[in-house]
DNA sequence: AGAGACTTTATAGTAGCTTCAAGGTCAAGC
DNA sequence: GCTTGACCTTGAAGCTACTATAAAGTCTCT
């Protein structure tokens, strides 16, 4: 049959690291699967979908207690959906959020930048100066973005 | 005197946990500073300055890493300036990248959003649904867009 | 029987803090 | 002189979502 899994072929299947669908377990996300006599693993089609489901969350870049909260719901089927779009409608509204957030961001920085198109020796460079006494993020500040990626690196 | 600070007069002045200021210490951006005879660290106007320089990079989302490298280059009056300018471009650069992930990301959410306009049972829900088929980021995927700042919560 | 690929658990590391615990210091008030 | 309370000290643990490592057990093939 093409419906029991080893956690190594589901993590094939779907190119997650092995450590990754053990740690969903250890999360909660997952539940603890039957095992073989040698302690393995054992998975089969409920479970793959699961883990497609929370991968394609994550995919969307949703936190892991937000999946948890659509799995949840996803679990009482008769409920009616209007949480569901709750969730995502917050999620839509944190990455609009970050994305006004890093345009900002990006102004500053192209302004500061402006302030050394010439050559010249750190001692005067003007964006060390701006970088010393620009204004502080907390008056009107922009928070913080959040820039650096885990997997989307240099 | 005005330029002896005690470790919370720095934080209260320049809005920062005191915690904050000692991990800096911790991890070497901020050298460490003399202390009073009941162990009490002391600050000076330079220690001040560096600080605000730290913190004005850290608004500008700068790892620490970035921030070491330049505070370096301050630390060598007489170096020129081009290598600030290759750090604050290739800052830049980090920042374009994810406002591009990020407006994919959103493009993606709004799409699966659509699927549930009606009110319906979450069985049916077209999210869910989505959530459960749609293809997966690996395919022409959009790696990891990186929504949930640490300050800029909720 | 032995090699090699797979699995198991537990542990530590990543970034940049934040929070906690257990104690030491200092100025003011009674 | 003694206490209260605000501040300071260090060290360790917690946060997110993994990733990496180690040491050992299992399975499959030849």
């Amino acid at each position: 049959m093409t419906n029991r899994y080893r956690i190594g072929d589901l993590a094939t299947q779907l190119a997650v690291p092995t450590q990754t669908i053990r740690y969903y377990e250890h999360e909660g996300l997952l539940s603890k699967p039957a095992r073989t006599e040698g302690n393995y693993r054992v998975y089969g089609i409920a479970e793959r979908e699961r883990l497609t489901f929370i991968l394609h969350c994550r995919a969307l870049d949703m936190t892991l207690d937000e999946i948890r909260h659509l799995l949840r719901l996803r679990d009482a089927p008769g409920q009616g959906c209007a949480e569901v779009n709750a969730v995502l409608d917050a999620h839509i509204g944190h990455v609009a959020e970050r994305i006004r957030l890093l345009n900002d961001l990006q102004l500053q920085l192209k302004d500061l930048r402006a302030r050394c198109e010439s050559p010249s020796t750190s001692k005067d460079c003007g964006i060390l100066q701006g970088l010393a006494s620009f204004p502080t993020a907390q008056d009107g500040g922009a928070s913080r973005a959040g820039v650096h990626g885990r997997r989307a690196q240099e």
